[in-house]
This record gives structure tokens, sequence and C-alpha cells, in this order.
DNA sequence: CTACGAATTCAAGCCAACTTGAGGTCAACT
DNA sequence: AGTTGACCTCAAGTTGGCTTGAATTCGTAG
């Protein structure tokens, strides 16, 4: 099996190798081994290396994701964890696209102020409601909190 | 015009009164006086503050969704960055619903090691493509990279 | 065999985004 | 007039996620 130096993953992933030590460090990902005293890693770091930018992208805590995932591919969650995680995902995905079209909309309309616009409201009141708060109980980072 | 003090928009909005004490120091957001001490909001603010949660959702800096839509509602960013902006938020889209996606399947996955399911890799190769590299050029919170 | 360059460790530093705490002010109610 | 409680300021502290620097160790090419 081919291994991989950090400089090689570094290059292919565009993560500095500070990072990936600093990540290696903490549990995040894990070399299968020394040559020398160079870390050597599986090819599959890559695959968790997207994952945890999917991951980071999506405002979850490097420990959540480690959580997640696990650095050897097993989540160390309760399926209904990831579940609740998921739907918030997908509350988050409304509220992104929201935030999309209203930067379209700031864009292009010539209201000078947007509060003024009610487009620009109706746009922003997507995400108006409150959910039922009970959010941030575990990690924050579902809500998007951080 | 009905004024809102610090205690309303916080239990209105559920932020701190620290925070929304902090966001009117860095010109986040802006009050309209003072009751005595007490900063007086307009009601605006709570657009606003829908406006920067999912800003930071986004991942963008405090900074950055200043010069987005600015305290008093005028962005102070050219359109075509907005417009750039909004095509990112486009590709974080689509990277979410994947992880959410995967999210959903390793929940559900029987195998021992999602690094050796098929499914997952596919799953997760939504996102493989590594993207022209320009993006970290300006801000940083625009590719998600924080 | 030696020099080179890529990697290593470890401690310290840095930035954003808040939070905390001490001590003070003020409006409103009794 | 006095008490209450929500607000205020300012400085300092905290956390997460890295980065930087100095001193060191290797493997490989010449």
């Amino acid at each position: 099996m081919k291994m991989l130096d950090i400089g090689e993953v570094s290059q292919t992933v565009g993560i500095p190798a500070s990072t990936l030590r600093y990540y290696d460090e903490i549990g995040l990902i894990s070399s299968v081994g020394r040559h020398g005293l160079r870390r050597q890693f599986a090819p599959d770091v890559l695959l968790q290396l997207a994952l945890i930018s999917m991951g980071k992208s999506a405002g979850f805590s490097l420990e959540d994701i480690a959580g997640m995932f696990g650095s050897d591919g097993r989540p160390d969650l309760p399926r209904q964890e990831l579940h609740d995680r998921a739907d918030n995902l997908d509350r988050q995905i409304r509220e992104l696209t929201a935030l999309r079209d209203t930067l379209r909309h700031v864009a292009d309309c010539p209201a000078p102020s947007h509060m003024e616009c009610p487009t620009f409201r109706r746009l922003v009141g997507v995400m108006g409601r409150r959910r039922s708060k009970k959010a941030k109980s575990r990690s924050k980072a579902s809500a998007g909190l951080r």
C-alpha cells in the first residue's frame, strides 16, 4: 500500500503541513506509521480531509467532526445524533440559500437602503422564525452559533 | 417609533446582551440613541441580526458581514464582489448537501468502517475536485476555510 | 561520506469572537 | 427618598484553531 508523507498530502489537499500535524496531534487524522521521523499517511486520509473540510464549512468544530467520523472512519456518535445533525444541516442549507438570494438581491436592487425594500425584508424573513431554542444543548456547532 | 432596549433585543433574538454590546462596539449594528445610559435600538436591528446570523452560519467573519450589509443597511462592497460571494455560497450549499447525505448514510450504513463503503466514497467524492485555488485570495471566509 | 532538504518536536504566539467581573449609573416603582 | 434591577464601561480572560521559530533528525542524491 502506497504511503504518503506529509508534504504530498499537504500539496494534494492544499492544507499546510503544520495544520496536518496539528490535526494528527488532536487525533482528527492519524498517520499509519513513521519512515524515520516522518509521518506516513494512508491514501484514505485524503478522503478524511475532504470530509473535514466539509464539516468545517458546515460550522462544526474539529471535535464535532472527530465525533462524526472518527480518525478511523467509525463514528462514535449514536445514529440519532447523526440524524439530528443532518436535520440541522437541512435547516442551515435553507438559510444559506436565503442568504445567497439576499446577496444577489442586494447586489442588484437599486433601493438606497435595503431596510426599506420589501423584497429584501421578505428574503430575510425566510429565517425569521425562532426555532425551539433547545438547539445549543450539546455542542453549539449544530446551531451554527459559534 | 418604538425603540427596543438591549434586553428586549437579546430576548427576542436569543443573543446575549454582551454580544450585542460587542457588535455595537465594532460597528456591526448600531443603536439609535440612549435612554439614560441604555442603548436604544430600532426594530430594524432584528432584521440585521437575522442577516448576521445567516452570515455567520455561512462562515463569514463579522467584518465580512459588516461589509455586505453595513450597519446602516448599505453594502460597501461592489456588486461584483457580492455576486462572487453568492456564487461561493452556491458551492458551499452543494458541499453541505453532500455532507448531510453522508451523515445520513453514516448513520444508517452497517459497514464497519466507512472507508470501505463505496456509497460513502462516492458521496464524499462529490467535493473531491480541487477548485482553482485562487479561492483564499481576499478574505478567507468566502472559501469556508476558517 | 557529506551535504541538502524535508520533516520533526516543543513552546510560544496570534487572531477572532466573545465572556466575565468589578464597580458605577440611572429610571421607575413604592 | 430609597431601593431595585436592568443597564453601563473598561480591562482582562478564554477558547478554538492554527502559525511561527529555533533547534534537531533523518533519508537520499551526489
